[in-house]
DNA sequence: TCTGGGGTCCTAGGACCC
DNA sequence: TCTGGGGTCCTAGGACCC
């Protein structure tokens, strides 16, 4: 059997961990924490904050109005990733394999003779050491897992098996599977497939033309419950670093807009340097004021690189390949990083 | 009340080479 | 002479996740 660990409303968890005063009370953290800003989001709401309506990518100043006594607090990263390292040390100092997933979650795997108790045992200790609340879902593979700590949320434990994989969330919708976003959904209605049950009685025939191969294979074989079963325990290794920003005011100024760029290649490469790894390519990405999102990319011809001045002059080089007749709302660098032998 | 930031993986088309 | 088929690299975009 396989755990899925998934911390409750992490984020404001953390905050709250550091502020006892505002347990009970709705918490909203994102962006600089300014209720009244333009362009910023929720990152994490409290569930208290949540029962008024308030989720994560819903703008600040819409939260402020469905919620007006919220206390709206600034994101922290760096707090939020320390307090995710303390929650993983916590799984790994059990007698199991753990696979991180992001800042919140993790799969345990291993020689599991009884999850139920290893469940709570986990959640007990997670809590003593943390001051920190879970759901644990138990299942025979990571998507049968993954779907039971939703029924788990908040703080409980859910267990869902293959058995128990039809009868249960057959009758869902597709969109509700680990896997199956907003697009995929509507492409799937359309085909008049709309429950999970219905997904998992098509032949991946059906799906090719559609879908394509991989994810037409894919798609019955997660409607009927299937999936991965390997924990890999291996650190991960980064593929890509990136920056961007969304400007409260346009941009329309193309010098101003350089520096911007200029300014991120090189945060970027000092960033990837600190972590002793090397720059493969380089992309920019544009955001105008219509949304129309392009990027352009470039491989680094001279190879691998840890020159900032070569990651600037890249991303300076394809600044030139966008169009500069509309003002810009958000700037962005990424790199791609060379893979470790 | 207009729509964040940081990632991963997949697909598709064109260039280029044999 | 007007024309094939395969393989790989590169770039752009789409979709999804937390």
């Amino acid at each position: 059997m396989i755990l899925h660990v998934d911390m409750d409303q992490f984020v404001a968890a953390v905050e709250i961990l550091r502020r006892p005063e505002l347990r009970g009370q709705p918490v909203v953290v994102g962006g600089a924490g300014d209720p009244t800003a333009r362009r910023q989001v929720v990152s994490t709401a409290s569930y208290e904050a949540r029962e008024h309506g308030v989720h994560s990518g819903m703008p600040l100043r819409r939260a402020a109005q469905l919620c007006p006594s919220a206390v709206f607090l600034p994101t922290d990263p760096a707090a939020y990733s320390e307090a995710s390292e303390r929650v993983m040390a916590v799984l790994r100092g059990f007698p199991v394999d753990v696979e991180v997933w992001g800042w919140d979650e993790a799969f345990v795997g291993g020689d599991i003779a009884d999850p139920q108790a290893l469940a709570a045992e986990l959640k007990a200790a997670v809590f003593a050491e943390t001051g920190l609340t879970c759901a644990i879902g138990i299942g025979e593979n990571k998507l049968q897992a993954k779907m039971a700590a939703r029924f788990a949320k908040p703080g409980g434990v859910h267990t869902l098996t293959t058995a128990e994989w039809l009868p249960v969330m057959g009758p869902r919708p597709a969109a509700d599977l680990w896997g199956i976003g907003p697009k995929t959904a509507r492409k799937l209605d359309e085909l008049g497939l709309h429950t999970i049950a219905q997904l998992a009685a098509t032949p991946p025939e059906d799906l090719v033309e559609r879908f394509g191969p991989r994810q037409a294979a894919w798609l019955p074989v997660a409607a009927s419950g299937g999936g991965d079963t390997h924990i890999s325990t291996e650190p991960w290794v980064a593929r890509s670093r990136s920056r961007e920003n969304t400007y409260a005011e346009d941009l329309s100024d193309l010098d101003e807009i350089s520096r911007e760029v200029a300014a991120m290649a090189r945060a970027l490469t000092a960033d990837v340097v600190d972590d002793g790894r090397e720059i493969t390519h380089v992309a920019v990405k544009v955001r105008y004021t219509s949304f129309f999102t392009p990027t352009r990319e470039m491989k680094l011809r001279a190879g691998p690189t840890t020159d900032p001045e070569v990651v600037e002059l890249a991303a300076l080089h394809l600044l030139t390949k966008f169009e500069w007749k509309r003002p810009v709302r958000l700037l962005g660098v990424r790199v791609n990083l060379a893979m470790p032998d």
